[in-house]
Parts: C-alpha cells; structure tokens; sequence
DNA sequence: GTCTATATGGCGATAGAC
DNA sequence: GTCTATCGCCATATAGAC
C-alpha cells in the first residue's frame, strides 16, 4: 500500500477495519465511505466492486499475517529458545492483531472458491518450511521426540491463537471475569512456552 | 426443541443449517423458508423477526455445544484414561458440529451484546467445574504438574478445536493437500493425548 | 396456520455535472 | 477525482384472503 494518506488509502483502511468487525455481508459501502471520509460513488471509483475490495482486503491481511511470523530465528539458536522465540513472536502478532485473524479465518472457511485467487500475490510462505525443516533436524539430532513438525506447530499456534478467538466462550463455560481472563492471557506465553518444551524435550 | 416434526421445528433445522453456513448477515429468511418448505410469511408467523430467530438459534447450539462436553467421567477412573475420554469426547464432538462450532465462536464475538440474554436458558456448566476440581486434586495428589486447570483445559480444547476451524489456512500455509490433512485430523487425538500426558504427568 | 400480494426501506452500482 | 442524484434490485416485514 502506498505510504501517503491518499483517498485510496483512507478508503482501504475503513474497508480492513469495517470488514473486520462485521464480515462482507455486514458491511456496507455506505459505511465505508462514511468512515473514510468520502462519497460512496469515489468509492467505487478506486475499486469497481464491492466483491474486488473485499478480495484486496483479504488478500492484503493474509499477507501480513504470513510475512509477520518470521521473526529472527537464527541456525545457532538452541531448540528451546527457538520454541520460546517462535511462541512469542506467533501470541504477540495474533494478540496485535486479533480481529484481523479471525476475520481471514472465518472468511477462508466461507469463501473457499475465492481462495485460488486470493493465494496469488502470496509467496513468502517459505518460513513455514524453514521452521518445518529446522524441527525435522532436532527430531533426527534426537533433543526432540518424534512428533510430526506439523503436529508440533499446529499444537503451538492452536495454544497461542485459541484463548484470543474464544475469549467470550472460555469466559462464560469457565466463569471468568474480565480480570481473570487478562491475567490469564499474560501467562500465556509462559505456559504454553512450558507445556510444550516439557512435551517435546527428550530427558535423559 | 419438539420430538415431532412441524413446521416450527422445520423451520427451526433450516435456520440453524443456513445461519451456521452463511452467518447472519449472509442469511436470507426466503431462503430459510425455502428451506423448510415454507413461505416466509409463516416464517414470520412462528418467529416474529429474524432477530428473534437468530437468537433461538445461536441460543440453542451454544447449549448444545456445553451439555454435548458431558462425557461418562467416573470418579475412580485414572488421569490418563481421564485425559485420554476428555480429548476423545471434545474431538468428536467439535468434529461432528464444526460448522456449527465455528458459527457460535463467530457470532458470539461479532454479537457480544447478545451475551448476557443468551445465557440465559443456560445453566448446564456444572460439568466443566466438575472436571476443574477433578485436575485440581490431581495436582495436589502430585500425580501431575502445577500448572492451572484452566490453562490446561484451554489447551487440549485449543489442540482439539484449531485444527478444524484453521483447515484452509493450514493447508495453505504448510502446503498441505486434501489427503494428507485428511491423515493430520485422523491422527490428532492420538497426538494431543501424547503430547497433553507427556507434558503434564509427573515421572519419577 | 398457511398462503399471495404488497408496503417500505436499504443496498450496490452508475450517470453525469463540475 | 469527487460529488449529487438516481436506477434497479432485493430484503424484511405486514395485510388480508382462505
């Protein structure tokens, strides 16, 4: 996107934003112009339709969430720091950017036709695979046990990302107040930094 | 909800499909009451707003979803078999009403001043403390770490939930196909039991 | 209870002046 | 590039006959 603050740009902020919090078929053009501070019709103007806007926001928030995982994880980096690094780099982003999250989920699963297209304009998923291979070598070194590194990924972000989506259902089954639950997302990285290393360590 | 099949009921089973697959917004009641074999007006006669419907609906499958957790936990049986009945029935359960799972988390998100009149009508949380007081004995028994009940209930829910509401996602970001996600989710109960005891049981 | 027909309003998109 | 005005459509909800 560009860097100065031009209609478009305005127009795609409003759009992330209001698509975010309400989905495409809760948000109207309306709204966005509104927020952006222009007419519905200039609107139109920078993105033919609805639908095209939509898909440039999708697009635009999958890409960064991808590219946002990397962090600095070096070839010298011991597993556990490597874990330790990965979990907070994964909780952080997901708690900066929670609506973002769900919403790119959500639509994923809705709009599935869509995805081939979305997909396009999205390359840097090569950090993944680095990470993958990474724990495939510690497996073989034998510092880990044999889990599969997609298992052991999934598990992590599935610690980190699913307190931050349920947040009003662990709230209600679990009968947590406002305080509670924030104390309990501000462990979090520490708990599931320990459960993980204590499930995958091998000790002597 | 009614043993027998009237139209209420019908309509009711239609609305629930179509708000799960579509959402609110993306949910037409022409289509619910083609759906159910209806014209909208009776739809209009039974439930007097789409408001109200979508409320009896998320209402209804939220109180699924929580008295669904049940499960037969005895108390003389051990942590493992606990742990291992406790993943075995979460699984399944999100497994079979994914859909529906994954409409409930949404809408309860999008929808939170909802909240406070959905529970309402609610009142079957009991067995969650249950199993809370159960890991809480375990762990002043030694049989396992210290680490919060919550926590570690959250965790094996995450491990359990994640991977199906993040099937697109994953698939893309780990170059995964049909076929080798498909062996991901037929395995998965078997690696977060390992990994939760692993974690969390204390060895000598 | 169930229908057809209709009222009422809002939406995405475009036309056309400036 | 940006606006106002408007087209054409579809949504929810109701009226009223049966």
């Amino acid at each position: 996107m560009d860097a100065f603050s031009s209609s478009e740009e305005k127009i795609f902020k409003a759009a992330i934003d209001l698509f975010c919090e309400n989905g495409f078929d809760g948000t109207k053009m309306q709204a966005i112009a509104d927020k952006a501070g222009i007419s519905k019709a200039s609107l139109h103007y920078y993105f033919r339709s609805k639908d095209r806007l939509f898909k440039k926001v999708v697009q635009n928030l999958l890409s960064m969430l991808i590219t946002n995982v990397t962090g600095e994880i070096k070839e010298d980096t011991c597993i556990e720091e490597l874990l330790q690094k990965l979990i907070s780099g994964y909780f952080d982003m997901f708690r900066k950017f929670r609506k973002q999250t769900f919403f790119v989920f959500a639509e994923l699963v809705k709009h599935q036709k869509l995805l081939a297209d979305i997909i396009q304009g999205i390359d840097k998923i090569a950090v993944i695979q680095e990470i993958l291979l990474r724990l495939q070598k510690e497996r073989e070194k034998g510092t880990i046990i044999a889990i599969a590194p997609e298992d052991l990924i999934i598990n992590i972000i599935a610690m980190c990302i699913y307190p931050l989506m349920a947040e009003p259902m662990i709230k209600l089954i679990m009968s947590m107040s406002d305080n509670e639950f924030e104390q309990l997302l501000n462990r979090r990285k520490q708990v599931v930094t320990d459960f993980t290393l204590r499930a995958i360590l091998v000790r002597s």
